[in-house]
DNA sequence: CGTTTTTGACCGGCGC
DNA sequence: GCGCCGGTCAAAAACG
């Protein structure tokens, strides 16, 4: 009873082999250090091949153990033998030792207890770096969501900067009044995507105004006030919080920069299913296209400022145009997540762009000559009363006409999505979440595959990038001193954030 | 009967 | 000042 209780003991390490109960106190010291983590597979298996035999043959082969280990102790047991073969072999030799035999056993099991050992010692190696890894781009998650949010804080106050020869310190307050979200308030939104860090990362990147009121009340509604309501009374000069509030007459026409974001998909279906519930407000025959733009504000709550428009391409009526516009202020189902993710994303980066945008152009341009193809195309239009920047996905790799409606002034920037080559050196490429998506017209995908291809544009970090590359190309360009940006279009952009005279921007994104 | 859609009216910005 | 245009409102109609 006794003896099998130290059995017990020795058995639930992986070092049974090196401890018989007979000399246990003996081989102690062999790899005191290898206790810590039995092996519970190991032990059964022996246990139950023990099990079967006789309490003699089981004291002999203890008594062999014991007695060959205190010679063998300084032999090479670098031997590469199996470990799983020599166990069989051990025991069906045990029935009848020699000496010959008792040594060839007892290398066979020093060498045992090497492997065991070194693999131990391995997988704690490999523990700990992978809990290394895992640390560590942990820490890097947070550490570039602090530096997306300093960095976007940082251009709102050159912005503010720009802005205040025009701007009442009313204006700065709002300008100032980031929507970024904190830490604290993604605590929040995580439920939605509790699985998917990415999808978190973004979602604390961009998602904007949304968080803001979720968690700050009253002081939630002021702001979403000043900013989700700018988005509703865009062109909707009817509420008159706006105006009342500015105190100077010298506030520039439009305080606000608000960001649209809009989805171009290839798509019968007269709506994109995005996870949000919509109700429709509004229809107007749009000039230059015979075909209506449909208004819908988002229903899943009371209030939301949330609005999209729905429009054909006057030239490709395959191609559907969803504006979206503000940001959600209640959760979203995970699948509304995702494209509130993109918009938000789009809208925090073309309203934060402005000025940092030399460092998004470098930081991003490795995007552009690694490429071999793009099927995705950010654009941002100068036509537009805001500037737009439109995601194309309605084309192929090998397009040579990406916008088929897009304005001769637009300016387009190629977006690494799909089949996109890991650049080495540039993590944004490394393990890109995007599913693997074959290299097919994305234009003649199905409508499903539209929403898929959108999920996976926004959950991709990549995509962000690009789309920041896009913004920051738009708005790095050098500035006359009139303030308008020298673009390609000799007239100064209108809705440009730094411009005084731009109201709102607005962002356009395209899939298919 | 509650919700959604339709549709004409209304409003403000903007250009001439 | 006027007209155009984009956007919104709200009553009526349609729908489930």
């Amino acid at each position: 009873m006794d003896q099998q209780g130290r059995e017990l003991v020795f058995m639930h390490s992986v070092d049974f082999l090196r401890q018989s109960p007979g000399v246990s106190d003996h081989l102690n010291d062999y790899s005191s250090g290898d206790h810590t983590k039995p092996t519970m597979k190991e032990v059964d298996f022996f246990s139950t091949d023990r099990n079967g035999k006789s309490p003699s043959e089981h004291q002999e082969m203890k008594i062999n153990i014991g007695s060959s280990s205190r010679v063998d102790s300084s032999l090479n047991t670098g031997l590469n033998l199996s470990t799983s073969s020599s166990g069989i072999s051990i025991i069906a030799n045990a029935k009848e030792p020699n000496d010959n035999e008792l040594e060839d056993l007892v290398l066979q099991l020093r060498v045992l207890r090497g492997e065991l050992g070194r693999q131990h010692d391995e997988n704690k190696k490999l523990r700990s770096l992978l809990d290394q890894i895992t640390k560590s781009y942990k820490e890097l998650q947070a550490q570039l969501l602090v530096a997306m949010q300093k960095q976007t804080r940082g251009c709102r106050i050159e912005q503010k900067g720009e802005l205040n020869d025009t701007s009442t310190p009313v204006m700065s307050a709002q300008l100032l009044m980031d929507p970024r979200p904190s830490a604290t308030l993604d605590a929040n939104i995580e439920p939605l995507v509790p699985d998917d860090k990415t999808q978190e990362m973004l979602f604390s990147l961009t998602n904007t105004m949304e968080t803001k009121s979720q968690v700050s009340g009253k002081r939630a509604s002021i702001e979403d006030s000043n900013i989700d309501q700018t988005s509703q009374s865009l062109g909707s000069p009817k509420s008159p919080r706006l105006e009342e509030e500015k105190p100077n007459e010298q506030v520039p026409e439009v305080p606000f920069r608000k960001a649209r974001v809009s989805v171009r998909a290839r798509s019968e279906a007269p709506l994109i299913s995005d996870g949000c519930q919509w109700r429709k407000y509004g229809q107007k025959m749009a000039k230059g296209n015979p075909c209506p733009r449909a208004y819908y504000r988002c229903s899943m709550t009371v209030g939301c400022p949330v609005r999209k428009q729905v429009q054909r391409c006057a030239e490709d009526k395959t191609i559907l145009i969803t504006t979206y516009e503000g940001n959600h202020n209640h959760p979203l189902p995970p699948a509304a997540t995702v494209m509130a993710n993109t918009t938000s994303a789009a809208a925090t980066m073309l309203l934060s762009g402005s000025t940092s945008s030399r460092e998004c152009l470098s930081s991003s341009s490795c995007f552009y000559p690694s490429l071999p193809y793009a099927s995705t195309m950010a654009t941002i239009s100068a036509t537009a009363p805001f500037p737009t920047i439109t995601l194309d996905l309605t084309h192929g790799p090998n397009s040579t006409m990406p916008f088929p409606c897009t304005s001769p002034s637009s300016v387009t920037f190629p977006l690494p999505l799909h089949g996109c080559p890991q650049l080495p050196g540039n993590p944004m490429y490394v393990a890109p979440k995007l599913p693997a998506i074959p290299s097919v017209q994305l234009g003649q995908l199905h409508g499903s595959m539209v929403e898929t291809v959108t999920a996976a544009i926004a959950s991709d970090p990549n995509f962000t990038a690009a789309l920041a590359a896009a913004i920051s190309t738009f708005m790095g360009t050098p500035r006359s001193r009139d303030g308008s940006n020298n673009l390609s279009t000799p007239s100064v952009i209108p809705g440009l954030p730094g411009s005084p005279q731009i109201p709102q921007s607005c962002t356009t994104f395209s899939t298919n």
